[in-house]
DNA sequence: TTAACAATGTGAAAATAATAACAAAAAAAC
DNA sequence: GTTTTTTTGTTATTATTTTCACATTGTTAA
């Protein structure tokens, strides 16, 4: 049997990349697409996109490649949850606001329902039709709404009891943004990344191909 | 001899990260670390970091652990370039804007000298000391400003273009924070991210927790 | 009809990354 | 002054991830 939590973690971030380069060659009308084509579009090898495929069991037509449709289907089962997820966003400043415009309407099974702030500028108004409510009222939201992932934008002084209030209200997952990491407990799923890191990693290869000159 | 080029990917991050937290702690005024209060920070065990600091040459002192300025500036001298690097920010949307905020005067090296629009709102202002110029004089800033790292935050329909552009310009690494992936010649360093694969990484991780029970 | 081709699927090998195990030594405790 | 403790540094081992190599098989074309 298929068991979905021995899948590589990099097996499951290319999945979700693959959906995404899917997803619009459906748009285009592509009904098939070959392991080459997938791998060019990620900058890796058609062997890797077909050892991924191979793990999730889907098997293409030879000659043909992969349908489109029905892989874009299997990875949503294999990824997704049933019932979907219910998100929130904590901290309505720039990078706050800046990911619920982009969220917004773009996958049908994660979807942010609220967002909070200590500001009161910002309680009670409502962007891309996600309400913002106040901290004070995070546990209460939270358990009503069935909220199960917080994404973490606060000041990087407020990520510990941020991260804390999450846990107390019994929040599964957590997607921290603040270059402050934070501790929770292990059944507590954490992802943090900070795009300082990135961009130092970017500086750092770019000295380093200069150098080999 | 230390070849910088030798060290593995995931060193070269969690450098990064190590940095970031020790510069914290410099400022708290601690003098000394441990590896494992390290490693405790950024949720590894402590022989990693100690590995990753043999890697990069470094020794601490027995029972006093490690002296945090001399780490910060030996990791600063490795994967920092003396010269500093330049760096350009195309598209002044939402994201770019956070971006610009989030990293004005945070790290000495990686400077953002300037942004690029194509809406004529934008171009000629300033933000926290960074101007804006039209995407028509790219190449002609990035050359004399001798930027050489590019964050793309445009609209994924401009991606392509935009990433075509920068090459063009003489640009030699590029963070692509659109969701469509871009081609480079191998010679530019590209590092992608979408936040859409991380928090449907972390719903998997939701989901499969969820199930284990 | 048959040979060449172009694609998938996968076991085996290689590369990369993380962990375990432990020696060495300074400091603390006795 | 000796033993215990604690921490670093490093080799060996294990685990994970990627790539290689090639068998397999429809499809195309000679
Ligand atoms: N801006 C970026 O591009 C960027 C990038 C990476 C990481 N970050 C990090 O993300 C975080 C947010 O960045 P930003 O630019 O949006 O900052 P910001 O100052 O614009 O926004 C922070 C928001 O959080 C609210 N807030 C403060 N304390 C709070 C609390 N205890 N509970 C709930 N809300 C609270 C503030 O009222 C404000 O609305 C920071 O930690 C920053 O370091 C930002
Ligand atoms: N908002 C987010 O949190 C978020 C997160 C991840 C990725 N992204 C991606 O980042 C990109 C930007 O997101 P955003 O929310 O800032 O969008 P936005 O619409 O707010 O900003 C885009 C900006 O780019 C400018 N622009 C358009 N075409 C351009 C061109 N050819 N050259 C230069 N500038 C151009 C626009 O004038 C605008 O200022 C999008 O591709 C989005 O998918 C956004």
């Amino acid at each position: 049997m298929l068991e979905l939590k021995n899948l590589p973690h990099k097996t499951i971030e290319r999945l979700s990349q693959y959906r995404r380069a899917l997803l619009i060659c459906l748009e285009k009308g592509q009904t098939h697409i070959y392991s080459h084509e997938i791998a060019r579009i990620q900058h890796i090898t058609a062997v890797q996109v077909r050892r991924d495929l191979m793990l999730i069991g889907y098997t293409g037509t030879l000659r043909k490649g992969y349908n489109v449709k029905e892989l874009i289907d299997l990875i949503g089962e294999i990824i997704d949850s049933q019932e979907g997820i219910n998100v929130a966003i904590i901290g309505m400043g720039n990078l706050g606001r800046a990911l619920i415009n982009y969220f917004s309407g773009k996958r049908s099974h994660l979807k942010i329902v609220a967002s909070f702030d200590i500001n009161p500028d910002k309680i009670g108004n409502t962007m891309s039709g996600v309400p913002c409510f106040s901290t004070e009222d995070m546990e209460k939201v939270i358990r009503e709404k069935n909220i199960r992932v917080g994404i973490m934008t606060v000041p990087a002084d407020f990520a510990t009891q941020t991260a804390e209030a999450l846990v107390q209200a019994g929040i599964r997952g957590i997607l921290n943004y603040t270059p402050k990491p934070v501790n929770v407990p292990k059944e507590v799923y954490l992802e943090e990344y900070d795009m300082i890191t990135s961009l130092e990693k970017v500086a750092f290869y770019v000295k380093i191909n200069e150098d080999k000159k």
